[in-house]
RNA sequence: GGCGGUGUAGCUCAGUUGGUCAGAGCAUACGGCUCAUAUCCGUAGUGUCCGUGGUUCAAAUCCACGCACCGCUACCA
């Protein structure tokens, strides 16, 4: 069997500018590039951006400028931090690709010839507002469930992938391949989702709404939508369909999303490939977010963190090696700056730092600048560094073929910790005041110079350039040799190499939280969003509304339905039953939003929204100090 | 509300198919060493393994119910 690897992330939506979440993604599929590399796979990794759609194209005009080139400046600067991190993708794809384009407009006459894309002509209820149709199902009482203003009979035709029709196929394929989808928790969900019928994919959008995308073949006044876009540069970026690079490794493909995208990945991409007559990706990888202060990582709530900034303040490998120890794969981590520091400091600088400075210094205070020979070999005494790296080796490559990289990396840092303990328990120091005793020392010295060899290669693919120093430091003069598979037997390192002491690789960090006194009480600061004009402010119409009557909305869970009187009487409903008893709401003046587009909640017409906030026993309403005049304006 | 997940030492988490499974790392205390980035090594712990019932000779591990938190979804205006 050819050795042979293929990895990708997800392509980047340009709408914004990299954050720790795309860094993570890329950087993990990097150490398995590296990885596999090492291992003398045919590699190749693969990245990119998506460049399609209504945002962008809104983005630009925003930006005044035309949608390529507001493509061509974010994909940049995803594509200018990738090296930044060390980050050695073979290609770098773009959905406005000529050739990527080309394919996906191949894919969709093949698809679309066999039959499995229709037409579907809708007399629809189309709502303005929503950019969407409904089924009459959908509607409430005639209106958008949204907007609850009566949508249009509007007749619009749209493309449709016929996904159903490959349901059971799915089911039944996943259920043939254990780990088609892993961690097993997200193959769960994707087969809980497809216990439900599935609905056929819209894949086109007419031009009088969305010019920004790639023509349909087959009608020119389309063009295509998102995923049927997206997901293809997984094969584009091989050139298929004649690419020899597609041939080689499609066939061992390997997806890396994060679980945000789990559905598009899980169902429209395999029934896409089944469609066009593609085999299946290998495996879908999924792993979880990086929550930073509680809250999620997120666009819009602003708090993104830079991984630039953090890499610059503490060191490349520092923030690479953070990531991949400290999250479990699919399982969501949180992100602090003090946990990182525990972390650097711990593990980077005591444990593997001090440890390649100790045995670099020892070696050349009292062997000379060079790696000496193992001449006195006691099996006893030495064994164990033999053996607890040979079992670390076989260790890490099973962590790999599992993803588990924080495994591998715990496993590796076992190693690290039971050759400190070899040289405690060898005293070289006492040996080195023999002169008796010198050929012991100098075997000592150079069983701790092999293990070094042998982290060093193993921690690479997670730090390249660490690891590199580390490797120098003992001689090795072109580390880029040292592969795997040169660890794998012992004695690998050979005498007479001439030795380097280094720089601390690690420095400590000395790391105060320098917030204040953190009062425990006071929950962190949720994100401040960005900020508006004085006449975005002045859009909102708020008022001092007297509740004239409350009751629950029968069956909902938390649903109220109030009466006010804001100079005139209207009905609201709010999600407050849980905080509120009905009785206890009649009578008090509290701050509504008039002029929220109504709505229709649990089939009631909501026509305003109260203001809340949270306390100690939950909701607390908005509310005057004084009596306030019914109606009145807030401002 | 529905579906799914999680709940193990102060913190982060391991714990395959039920029987040395009550653990690791960090943090804490004490001791040792001095080659080293005030680093390293050793020792000491603490836990109703969320709660309550049940199955079993035996459960953190299986079942039921409950509680808490998370995800998707729904009625989040």
């Amino acid at each position: 069997m050819e050795k042979v690897y293929y990895i990708t992330t997800p392509i980047y939506y340009v709408n914004a500018s990299p954050h720790i979440g795309h860094a993570y993604t890329t950087i993990v599929a990097d150490v398995l590039a590296r990885y596999y590399r090492s291992l003398g796979y045919r590699t190749f990794f693969l990245t990119g951006t998506d460049e399609h759609g209504d945002k962008i194209a809104e983005a630009a005009a925003k930006a005044g400028i035309t949608p390529q080139e507001f493509t061509d400046r974010i994909s940049a600067q995803f594509r200018d931090l990738w090296p930044e991190l060390s980050v050695t993708n073979d290609y770098f794809i773009r959905t406005t690709d000529k050739n990527h384009v080309r394919t996906v407009q191949a894919i969709l006459q093949k698809v679309y010839d066999q039959g499995d894309i229709y037409f579907g002509h809708y007399e629809g209820y189309y709502c303005v507002g929503c950019e969407r149709f409904y089924t009459e199902k959908e509607l409430v009482d005639g209106k958008c469930p949204d907007h609850q203003t009566p949508p249009l009979h509007r007749k619009e035709s749209n493309y449709f992938f016929k996904m159903s029709a490959y349901q059971d196929w799915l089911i039944q394929y996943i259920q043939d391949h254990p780990d088609f989808i892993r961690p097993e928790r997200y193959r769960n969900e994707v087969l809980a989702f497809l216990r439900e019928p599935l609905e056929d994919l819209c894949i086109s959008r007419p031009k009088s709404r969305l010019t920004w995308g790639i023509d349909l073949p087959f009608d020119e006044n389309y063009v295509t939508y998102v995923w049927f876009d997206a997901l293809i540069n997984y094969i584009t970026g091989l050139d298929y369909p004649d690419g020899e690079n597609f041939r080689t490794f499609w066939p061992v493909s390997q997806h890396l999303i994060a679980k945000d995208i789990l559905k598009p990945h899980g169902i429209y991409w395999p029934t896409m490939l089944k469609a066009a007559g593609i085999e299946p990706y290998r495996n879908l990888n999924v792993h979880g977010y990086w929550n930073v202060d509680q809250s999620k990582m997120s666009k819009s709530l602003g708090n993104v963190v830079k991984p630039l900034d953090l890499k610059d303040k503490y060191g490349l490998d520092t923030f690479r090696y953070f990531l991949l120890r400290d999250m479990v794969f699919g399982l969501d981590s949180s992100f602090s700056e003090e946990a990182f520091v525990q972390r650097a400091n711990s593990d980077l600088a005591n444990d593997l730092g001090n440890l390649v400075s100790r045995s670099v210094t020892m070696a050349v205070k009292y062997g000379g600048e060079k790696v000496p020979a193992p001449t006195d070999i006691l099996p006893e005494e030495d064994g164990i560094l033999q053996e607890t790296a040979a079992r670390t080796v076989a260790e890490v490559e099973t962590c790999f073929s599992e993803l588990a990289l924080h495994k591998a990396l715990i496993a590796i840092w076992e190693l690290i910790s039971i050759t400190n303990k070899y040289i405690v328990e060898r005293e070289p120091w006492n040996l080195a005041k023999d002169p008796g005793r010198k050929a012991r020392l100098e075997t000592i010295i150079y069983n701790l110079l092999e293990t070094l060899r042998i982290v060093g290669v193993l921690v690479t693919p997670f730090m390249p350039g660490s690891a590199e120093k580390i490797l120098r430091q003992i001689g090795i003069v072109d580390p880029a040799r040292q592969t795997l598979d040169t660890i794998r037997t012992w004695g690998g390192l050979a005498p007479g190499l001439a030795l380097t002491r280094g720089e601390s690789l690690f420095p400590r960090i000395t790391y105060s939280k320098e917030e204040q006194p953190v009062d425990t009480n006071k929950p962190p600061l949720t994100p401040i969003k960005p900020e508006i004009s004085y006449e975005d402010f002045e859009k909102v119409d708020l008022r001092a509304a007297k509740i004239l009557e409350a009751e629950p909305v029968p069956k909902s869970n938390k649903l109220m339905k109030l009466k006010i009187d804001i100079g005139e009487e209207r009905t609201i409903v709010a999600g407050i039953g849980k905080d509120y008893k009905a009785e206890d709401l009649v009578g008090k003046t509290i701050v509504v939003v008039v002029n929220l587009k109504p709505t229709k909640l649990m089939g009631v017409e909501s026509r305003g929204m109260l203001l809340a906030t949270d306390s100690e026993e939950g909701l607390t309403l908005v509310s005057f100090d004084r009596s306030a005049l019914t109606g009145g304006k807030v401002r």
